[in-house]
DNA sequence: CCGGTCTGTCAAGGTTTTGTACAGATCCTG
DNA sequence: CAGGATCTGTACAAAACCTTGACAGACCGG
């Protein structure tokens, strides 16, 4: 296990999203903390601290008081919990999100092959968003908009594929994790041909920031290695993501099959298309953090947003 | 192993993007390098030292403050050195990268689907390796197990997506910020068909530690996508990587055109057959790092510092 | 409605850390 | 041997931290 990693307090701040003052004045309150110090006398911190500090947050946001929040937080140091959850308590609170100004700047980002500006977008929308907001906001209308704007010969195939993987290494970044945890387990594949990712990592993460645990096949997947997972990794849920329901309807069968053993939903434009038949499919057409909080609030309270890379 | 190899101050500050105020300061006050020194006095550093700079530097641009950076960089590489030991700070004798029990690790926990416990081989290896290191000694050879697996079918497609997904997060993850600064611009994509882009990630990676500015399109780009984006970008390094050759031949026409005006080459296992005819289309057959770094060190100025918002 | 407590935030005044700069002497290479 | 690169040592200023103490809003029992 990693131990010594030594943080100071401002980037521990920066990392659990907890103002330096707030942090100091719990170690004074409730003794949550005991950084050693540095010759100088600095606080220094293990990453143990951060997940501690993470899990008080947590608890503040489930409406506990601090004091109880950090008694719970101090006793757990060894517990199964390990989730990544951020409470916007640091920094200014003010700063409210302008989605559509977002979408733009990311789109001028895009059109100019500007990486660095489209990483500060996201980065500053990162600072006052909920992944929640991230998602059903930003990152799903932006997609829709790419795609329309590729339709009308507005985007090159370039620049899709630019957006598609500078969004793609944000969105696995925030999934860091996602597969840990004792919650319910869902599965989440693309049927074969199918290479937009970028809708099911969403949805990966709504479902993760209400308590699920993730397993990720991610693009292209053939339909044997689907079922294979799921009979290997027996999942609450199988959900299975596509553009268009010609790229589900071949499957039809296995899904009608597995959804006999687990739940089985279908998700992306392909949805909307989809013939379930008989069976027990789900279909989910709507936004993916309408349709992950839908799929039942396993969760014990709102999972938040995530922590910084 | 690698013992000679004498760079002066100078030269390690170009290729560290360090400057040698600060590689003496750093010195001074963290013992980071111990030198060794010519007759006359002046500073020699090993390819090691370099190594230990990269690493330092990487630290801090992820939020550590200098000391602790020193502190880790200096643990990282006690190694199988004859050398005198580093003063480091703390009492941990050494953590010495050991790629091969990292990529044994990591390949259980790829057998398993068990995502946090690939993810914790992966932070260990970057609290202690360079970019460089993990790369060549980890990522790629990885990556050639994992396909020599599947092959002997050892390995399912569920599993190979599995860890793909896992590895493309934590490498886009490494490349945020890659297309910034003004230093010579590398563009990479792979052709149609080609959906393999973790080598193709990991020479941007390469590229981007030696000063390069990377624009990605990623795998699966339409020839007619990569060279309009090469006449919008004008790229001084264009880059295309496949598994094969048979997804490179198609476009030979067009990159031998392409030749023309930029640097052109192939890389990944497919270069190794393809046919460049008499064009000026270079073959990347080795160590994407090595590689990179043959491909000159255009690296002039800094090319590191990925700092916060 | 009122005093009391809890809690996040802020300010003042001082210290540590850290990147950068300068000055004068020395080394190295064409 | 000239000019560029380095060496040592010292200095400096911005940023980040530390401690103490206070304060305002929310919440609560009376």
């Amino acid at each position: 296990m990693n131990a010594a990693s030594h943080l100071r307090i401002g980037e521990l701040s920066r990392r659990a999203g907890v103002s330096p003052e707030l942090l100091r004045a719990w170690e004074r309150r409730y003794d949550l903390l005991r950084p050693t110090r540095s010759p100088g006398g600095l606080r220094l911190y293990s990453l143990e601290d951060l997940e501690r500090v993470r899990l008080m947050s947590r608890h503040i946001a489930s409406g506990l008081a601090a004091r109880e929040a950090a008694a719970l937080a101090a006793r757990a140091s060894l517990g199964p919990e390990g989730d990544e959850a951020i409470a916007g308590t640091g920094g200014a609170p003010g700063a409210a999100l302008d989605a559509g100004a977002a979408r733009a700047r990311l789109g001028r980002a895009i059109d100019h092959f500007d990486e660095p500006a489209a990483q500060a977008v996201i980065d500053e929308l990162l600072a006052v968003a909920t992944v929640d907001a991230l998602l059903s906001e930003v990152v799903v209308p932006f997609l829709h908009e790419v795609g329309e704007r590729w339709e009308r010969g507005e985007l090159s195939v370039a620049q899709e594929h630019f957006a598609s993987n500078l969004l793609r290494g944000r969105l696995l970044g925030l999934a860091r994790g996602w597969g840990r945890g004792n919650g319910p387990r869902a599965l989440l594949a693309c049927p074969p041909g199918e290479r937009h990712d970028l809708g099911l990592i969403a949805f990966g993460l709504a479902l993760r920031a209400r308590g699920w645990r993730i397993d990720f096949l991610g693009s292209d997947t053939p339909v044997e290695s689907i079922v294979g997972a799921a009979r290997t990794l027996r999942p609450a849920l199988l959900v299975v993501s596509a553009a268009s329901a010609e790229l589900l309807a071949p499957m039809a069968v296995e899904l009608a099959e597995l959804a006999r053993e687990h739940e089985v939903a279908v998700a992306g434009a392909g949805a909307r298309d989809f013939d379930p038949g008989d069976s027990e499919v789900l279909l989910l057409t709507r936004d993916p953090v309408m349709e992950a909080e839908g799929l039942g609030g396993r969760a014990r309270e709102s999972g938040l947003g995530d922590g910084l890379a």
